[in-house]
DNA sequence: CAAGTGACTACAG
DNA sequence: ACTGTAGCCACTT
């Protein structure tokens, strides 16, 4: 079992609705912080593991929806942001700093 | 086994 | 501010 993945997928099923985060940010809340890759690669994968996971809530650390083309739909991901309140202006969360989600700070174990 | 790839970042020029 | 390079690590070929 790689516990690597599940706890990637652990911190993202607890980002909130409106919300945001990033890889490296995850990475670093898993003490992991030079595997941002793999946090990556996680979320690839994530729709076998874990289906359902609100991946379109992390993006990389310019706010930019660098994962859009993995999801069923190319503009699902901003689709789904946008519903939820986010705002997407170029491939990019408009705000990102204020929507942005610590995982560090803000999660609630 | 070596080399390539990627939903990433940090740093240097 | 923008571009290029390098570190990173699991997985594929």
């Amino acid at each position: 079992m790689h516990n690597f993945y599940t706890a990637v997928y652990d911190i993202v099923a607890q980002i909130p609705e409106g919300r945001v985060t990033s890889y490296g940010a995850i990475a670093k809340a898993l003490g992991a912080a030079k595997s941002s890759r793999m946090v990556g690669y996680a979320m690839n994968l994530s729709h076998t593991h874990r289906p359902g996971l609100p991946a379109h809530r992390v993006v990389n650390r310019n706010g930019l929806l660098t994962g859009r083309h993995h999801f069923a739909s190319p503009t699902q991901m901003q689709e789904r942001l946008e519903s939820e309140g986010v705002n997407v202006k170029k491939d990019q969360v408009m705000n990102f700093k204020l929507l942005f989600w610590d995982p560090l700070v803000e999660i609630t174990l």
